[in-house]
DNA sequence: ATGGCGCCGAACCGGCGA
């Protein structure tokens, strides 16, 4: 099994960079963050013509996820339970026996603005109810873009980011405690090249200077972790014309339906 | 690296992202 996260940043611009991914390389499950557009103006055509459902929630301009797959989606929710927010962050379907979780962590700004409470408190919110989840759903995949950066070797520069936003210690503590519920960073589970980020900012040449964050990641439960043989992030993407600033990251599992 | 880019909607700019 193949699940992937990408924040396309507009999949209205963005579709035809995620079909041609999409056709070379075939994941099961493909969860999109920031497509920015409505659900009625979600090109469902297009990616049904490609093989694949989608199931999504949109709103305009901001926010908005979707998880495109092979099979059909079980079992869809919106949304975190009890928490009320108007913007559009969490998908969950069930694939192949497994709960995968879309997320599009709020940014934060800065650490002084209104919304990096709301960050943090949305991240609590997100552990309190994943945390009921993995008693109801053993195989648990957590992806998305966080906007964390969990350690310095995830970060080009970490002087320069220390204490800023998507760095500071009270986004990656809360970035602990997610691990803490029984969830672990598919990336770090093998060795990885020094360096290897998933988004640069659009301004400065940082994608050519590789100056970049790794804060798009894919977590996997305790159930799940043992049967993950590889996570990468494809920066091909990313050399395009009108990328994303954002890389899509794969993670691969060979875990038996029929052991479910 | 931090003005510097790119997306959006309603306009030719401001809000937001990271």
């Amino acid at each position: 099994m193949k699940i992937v996260t990408w924040n396309v940043n507009s999949l209205k611009v963005r579709l035809p960079h995620v079909l041609d991914w999409l056709n070379i390389h075939q994941p099961d499950a493909l969860c999109l963050q920031e497509l920015k557009l409505e659900d009625q103006n979600f090109p469902r055509a297009e990616i049904e013509a490609a093989g694949y459902r989608a199931v999504f929630s949109g709103q305009k301009t901001y926010n908005g996820v979707a998880i495109l797959s092979r099979e059909p989606a079980q079992d869809v929710s919106m949304g975190i339970p009890g928490y009320a927010d108007e913007q559009k962050r969490v998908l969950a379907a069930t694939l192949d026996g497994v709960r995968i979780v879309c997320v599009y962590v709020p940014n934060g700004q800065s650490v002084d603005s209104d919304k990096y409470q709301y960050k943090l408190q949305w991240l609590e919110a997100l552990t309190a109810w994943l945390k009921d989840e993995l008693t109801r759903h053993p195989k648990l995949a957590l992806l998305g873009d966080y906007n964390i950066a969990p350690e310095d070797r995830d970060v080009h520069d970490p002087k320069t980011w220390e204490g800023q936003v998507l760095c500071s210690a009270p986004e990656r503590e809360a970035f602990r405690k997610l691990l803490q519920i029984g969830l672990h960073d598919s990336f770090r589970l093998f060795p990885q090249a020094d360096g290897a980020f998933t988004w640069w900012d659009y301004r400065m040449n940082a994608f050519r200077r590789k100056l970049g964050l790794r804060i798009d990641h894919i977590l996997l439960s305790d159930a799940l972790a043992p049967d993950c043989t590889s996570c990468s992030v494809d920066i091909e993407p990313r050399k395009l014309e009108r990328p994303s600033d954002h890389a899509p990251v794969t993670a691969e599992i060979s875990h038996a339906k029929e052991s479910y």
